[in-house]
DNA sequence: TCTGGGGTCCTAGGACCC
DNA sequence: TCTGGGGTCCTAGGACCC
């Protein structure tokens, strides 16, 4: 049996951080428009997260690149807008462009909070042209949120992906098998998406540069230098990927974790403790709205001269109590830390499993019932009235947030995962 | 005024079992 | 009385993505 071709669009807004911010503050009545000037969304330097998370085409003209710090972006190009970060807006503009896609097909998979893959086969009776659709959706968007995307157009995932990669902004691209070798084999190979800064220097010992050279490359040798990864790539550099769109519901989660790089050092044990429960906080209502408990529970640590190292234990039973979750962790940070100072903390849970057992009272355990009763008021308190509606006592006069991670900075009802 | 935070997947080594 | 081997689970770390 023939394998049916598929239509799949690839949407990226261009600089989206950047972008929704430029947008917003024209619509505040500002003159500027940050995006035609050199700009960049950056974090704050005082609390130690002075790096570039978004940039406009402009600065990246002088070579500031994603990631780096605020500091040497400022040596690269002195008159640099540096704009803060707010990320409830991005949440915003992700939602409201979701939403947009959302009346053209319903099968669409949200990448991240600026990137969505969407499913048009066998749709040729509502859409006749995908080039006029992507038109469409491209001037929509423009006209009714303010801001340009790129959609990569072809036959699977991977070669949208790369296709919206192409020339931006505001473009539409196709990348069909039959155009591989005109149009993706002559890239640098660093442009393959899953080729990262790891994979090319090894890539480059074996004389491979370019996507076509990846592509050409004798399959078992690769795989003897990567492994796994080997095939992966190979096969992408070969337009190879049979991965399905799929909605959002459709894709269970494997893991949640929160970290914080802290505004100052930590070095007392009482106050590293104070932090750990602060993201335990959020990483445990997180947990409780995913209806899932965990069974792995894992603390990471970064010291000031960025040294880091993790620590996980598996426990008997799954919970989702932000007390066991917080007592474990404390036993592992415990056993780890030999008092260097910390810059850096994080928790992370895996192991998850439906929490339904639990709930209907299999286990007739009246403490764990209690603390399940409490661990759902506060969580409902604070959906209601916002994250700092309701706190332990250790964190009052303590200068440390009472829930750290996730959204953060401001104070508004928890964001549930954003995807 | 240095260097974020949220994920997923894979691998390697050791413990343990048969 | 001289060093099996297959399998699974657990932990730590690293790769990649946005």
């Amino acid at each position: 049996m023939k394998e049916k071709s598929r239509l799949i669009f690839h949407l990226d807004v261009n600089s989206a951080y950047l972008s929704w911010e430029a947008a917003y503050r024209l619509q505040q009545g500002e003159k500027i428009d940050l995006r035609e000037i050199p700009s960049i969304v950056g974090g704050d330097e005082a609390s130690r997260h002075g790096i570039v998370l978004a940039k406009s085409i402009p600065a990246k003209k002088f070579n500031i690149i994603t990631g780096e710090t605020l500091y040497s972006a400022r040596q690269k190009c002195p008159e640099l807008i540096i704009a803060p970060p707010r990320y409830w807006l991005y949440i915003q503009c992700s939602n409201a462009l979701t939403e947009i896609l959302q009346e053209y097909t319903p099968t669409i998979q949200r990448f991240s909070v600026d990137e969505s893959f969407l499913d048009f086969t066998n749709m040729d009776h509502l859409y006749p042209d995908y080039i006029i659709l992507a038109e469409e959706l491209k001037e929509r968007i423009k006209k009714e949120l303010g801001f340009t995307v790129n959609i990569g157009i072809s036959s699977n995932k991977l070669l949208a992906k790369v296709a919206s990669d192409f020339k931006k902004p505001d473009r539409i691209h196709t990348l069909f098998p039959c155009e591989l070798k005109k149009k993706m084999w002559p890239l640098p190979v660093e442009d393959l998406f899953m080729v990262g800064r790891a994979t090319l220097p090894k890539l480059n010992k074996l004389n491979i540069f370019t996507i076509g050279d990846l592509a050409t490359y004798n399959l078992d040798l690769l795989k003897h230098s990567l492994k796994s990864h080997g095939n992966l790539i190979w096969n992408y550099a070969n337009g190879i990927d049979s991965s399905e769109v799929r909605p959002g519901k459709h894709i269970e989660m494997k893991g949640v974790g929160n970290s914080t790089t802290l505004p100052f050092d930590v070095c007392d044990k009482k106050e590293a403790h104070l932090i750990i429960l602060s993201l335990v906080e959020m990483v445990a209502t997180r947990l409780r709205n995913s209806e899932n408990c965990c069974s792995v529970i894992s603390i990471s640590v970064k010291s000031c001269d960025f040294i880091g190292y993790s620590h996980q234990r598996k426990l008997y039973s799954p919970t989702d109590s932000t007390d066991k979750i917080t007592n474990v962790a404390w036993e592992l940070f415990d056993e780890k830390w030999k008092g260097e100072p910390l810059r850096h903390m994080g928790i992370h849970i895996t192991g998850l499993c439906s929490n339904e057992f639990y709930q209907c009272g299999l286990f007739d355990d009246t403490n764990i019932e209690k603390a399940q009763a409490i661990d759902k008021t506060i969580d409902e308190i604070r959906s209601r009235y916002g994250s700092n509606s309701i706190l332990r006592s250790s964190f009052l006069h303590s200068g440390i947030k009472s829930m750290s991670g996730g959204i953060g900075e401001e104070d508004y009802p928890i964001m549930t995962s954003l995807l």
